[in-house]
DNA sequence: CGATGGGGTTAACGGGGGGTTAACGTGCCT
DNA sequence: AGGCACGTTAACCCCCCGTTAACCCCATCG
């Protein structure tokens, strides 16, 4: 979910903003001057700013200049009335990433903010099951919110699994996937995957990676039980 | 100098477009039909692509789905006389980063092409991460509010680690962000990153620079380890 | 019952990835 | 010349990690 701030000193808008955000399924906090602004963007992360540029205390090119001096680099969308050519440059000049011109369609901000979010933080490209992460820009997985420590090829054979998940992943693609043509004749995929298994379940309840007699394995959050 | 690419089907409009950007210092390629924008946009590393919607061959919002789920995240500007308010939305929903509806300024695109291209390409001037600050203005760098002293290609290093931070970079990139096409055989990268790990980390608390097996490097704050 | 075979677990070994150090050369500054 | 800073290279060490071969469990079946 997308965790947003605005800065604005017109409340009536402010509040009309932050309900309809909140409708839309985004958490907004609200500022109504410069400096509270300032506060709040040192205070917590947050996905995209929404300033105003008429502002008391600190006006919004200021903040936006200091803040790209300062060398934060959140995406900025600034919100203003003023609809001339000079503005919108002024407005880049001082380092935001897009300009919206009141009064605008408020599903327009919506997906403007869910398009500077995706180009900012949405690069990462991660794959998840259950409480399962994988990150796989900055090679990181969690499980429930705790860090894997995974070797390269526990880390390939996770990542297989995973692009594959829900489906089951067959001995031989796995092999393949590892080792391309030429595959180890020797019961090496079972210590990778008993490796992984330990790696992934470690201090976990419910374990991840199934087995497929016969077949191979798959990753899902839970395995249908047939009581018989 | 960026490098953009237009995929617009009016000849007259592109050729303004071309030579104005060339003007302004942009360099610009011209395609004139959505199925040769796809091939450039495959051949050829871009900055920003602008991108007409109504197209031959292939219409724009299905070139920029398409390529999205090519996993090419560069960053798409639409360019288009349609103006409703569902234009826009499908024109995001397609995954655009930016929509500019014709006619539009010509230095408006300009200033918009800038602030998509900006995020790691140099205009930044001061980058940091957690206690760690690089100011590029004046060449300094600070950890914890202490001078940092670092030789050339630690600082280059630094830079690229920081740019990329919080994603982790490979060995192969760093080798040819330092040396270019020749790169030596030696091992040359591990001396530097540890040179650059005793400056960064002289007698600080935690380790900023932490190296990925198997693939490269990464500068971020400590995450939460494992309960073992 | 024992044989068989698929799957899981464990430990030993060996190579290599990665870290560390020092020597050498080169250019620059005095 | 001498000193210094820096990049490169080679040598060395350590321990992680992949491989391998055992062994174990247990189901199925003759």
């Amino acid at each position: 979910m997308l965790n947003l701030l605005l800065i604005e000193d017109d409340l009536d808008l402010a509040e009309t903003l932050v309900e309809y955000l909140a409708i839309e399924g985004l958490r907004c906090d609200h500022a109504s001057n410069g400096m509270s602004g300032l506060h709040f963007i040192h205070q917590q992360h947050y996905d995209v700013i929404l300033l105003d540029i008429n502002l008391p205390k600190l006006d919004g090119l200021s903040l936006c200049q200091q803040i790209r001096t300062e060398g934060i680099d959140k995406p900025v969308l600034m919100l203003t009335a003023r609809d001339q050519l000079e503005d919108k440059l002024e407005g880049f000049r001082a380092g935001t990433d897009d300009y919206l011109v009141k009064p605008f369609e408020l599903s327009e901000l919506v997906v403007r903010c869910h398009a500077l979010a995706r180009r900012r933080s949405g690069q990462i490209k991660r794959l998840t099951c259950g409480d399962l992460e994988m990150n796989l820009t900055d090679r990181t997985a969690l499980r429930d919110g705790h860090l894997l420590h995974l070797s390269p090829t526990s880390w390939r054979l996770l990542e297989k699994l995973l692009r594959a998940s829900p489906e089951a992943v067959s001995r031989r693609a796995l092999e393949e996937s590892l080792w391309g043509d030429n595959i180890p004749d020797s019961n090496s995929l079972k210590v990778h995957i008993f490796n992984l298994r330990k790696a992934v379940n470690s201090g976990f309840g419910s374990p991840l990676i199934h087995t497929v007699p016969g077949f191979g394995f798959v990753l899902r959050e839970t395995k249908h039980e047939t009581p018989h």
